[in-house]
DNA sequence: CTTTATCTGGAACGTATGGTAAACTATGCC
DNA sequence: GGCATAGTTTACCATACGTTCCAGATAAAG
């Protein structure tokens, strides 16, 4: 009986993901997300009700894993130890934050002030895939004899998270590049070749 | 001949300091800095001229340096490397962000998301001076034998600079202190005792 | 075609924002 | 005691925000 509605949910969340990528929560105002999206207010509160609901629901169809640049083809490198080092290198080989900085999700822990239940959630359980996926890429280097087998994962995983969130930082801070280039020599330090 | 100020510049500056600090730029009104110092926005305006004037104001009174805790026991301390360990167990050991988060510096650097050239400049000169000062903290533990002479200075310094960032996304993304502790541990890794 | 339930667009609401103009008030010199 | 000068305040402006209400449009079921 009812009338249809002339968009689809997905197609709405991801508009607005572009503008909350790009601007941030709170410098993204519901009339931007509208324009953006070709309609008007009412539906899209119709839709999901408030605008931290849909940021949440926006942050949830990101995905739970950190969209970082070479993250994803970390898991089936032939050689890990390179694939770890290139995740860095293609943060600051840009340069320039590209079009909407970084991933999402590390965009919006850097912005979190007030501690929001849910998104703090959303991005904690981010960070730990994010650890996940650096810990499995050490692991397989070092049985694959491509660094040293005396190397603690956890640790140096956990630690390759603090060096890539903390070169997100300095990248938004227009550092000189040489500056960001030693955080890249340190990844290579923390996985030295076996001898 | 004329009326004189019920204020002083710099008291001024410190009561809106401590807003910017724990609720951001965008998120401090001018209404809320007014009541906070007791005054009205237009001698505000009239002192200031403007928010984000008044914001740069604040930010170079807090000073070039960046004053996460610890840091200025750096240069004297009479034992470098330990004091380098200090600082990084002191931003977690807090446990909670405790008012406003970290360093007035760090806080402004992850909001930071249009390119404020301004802010960009003070932020960007901060993050220069604390690379120096764990520099010369590197360097003089090296000297001092407390850690072993091969370390490449500079580029522990920055690395440590991003690891510290890295850091403090984490603690206000609200991680597990374990992962938090990893950081710490491969900072002390990163300066090995001489054996 | 009518009914019915949903969707849409536009207007409107209440509030908050950054910023301004003009009236008022205190100071110190003549 | 005036008077000029600067500081403070009150009131206001235009705009933007998140959100809601309501009339009209639209689709399928009867």
């Amino acid at each position: 009986m009812p009338r249809k509605k002339t968009f689809t949910i997905e197609f709405a969340l991801d508009k607005a993901m572009e503008l909350f990528w790009e601007r941030g929560y709170q410098s993204t105002s519901m009339r931007e997300i509208a324009d953006h999206l070709g309609l008007s207010r009412s539906s899209i509160y119709a839709t999901f009700g408030d605008k931290h609901t849909l940021f949440v629901e926006t942050l949830r169809r990101y995905g739970s894993e950190c969209r970082a640049p070479g993250l994803s083809e970390l898991a089936n490198a032939e050689a890990p130890r390179s694939a770890l080092i290139r995740v860095f290198e293609l943060a600051i080989g840009t340069g320039e934050v590209p079009k909407h900085g970084h991933c999402l999700l590390i965009n919006t822990a850097m912005q979190l002030m007030s501690t929001d239940p849910e998104v703090t959630q959303v991005v904690e359980s981010a960070f730990l895939d994010m650890e996940a996926s650096f810990r499995r890429a050490v692991e397989r280097a070092a049985s694959q004899g491509e660094v040293a087998g005396g190397v603690n994962t956890t640790q140096t995983a956990r630690a390759l998270l603090s060096l890539y969130l903390g070169l997100c930082v300095l990248i938004r801070s227009g550092v000189r590049e040489s500056v960001l280039r030693a955080t890249v020599d340190q990844v290579e330090t923390m996985l030295p070749a076996p001898d």
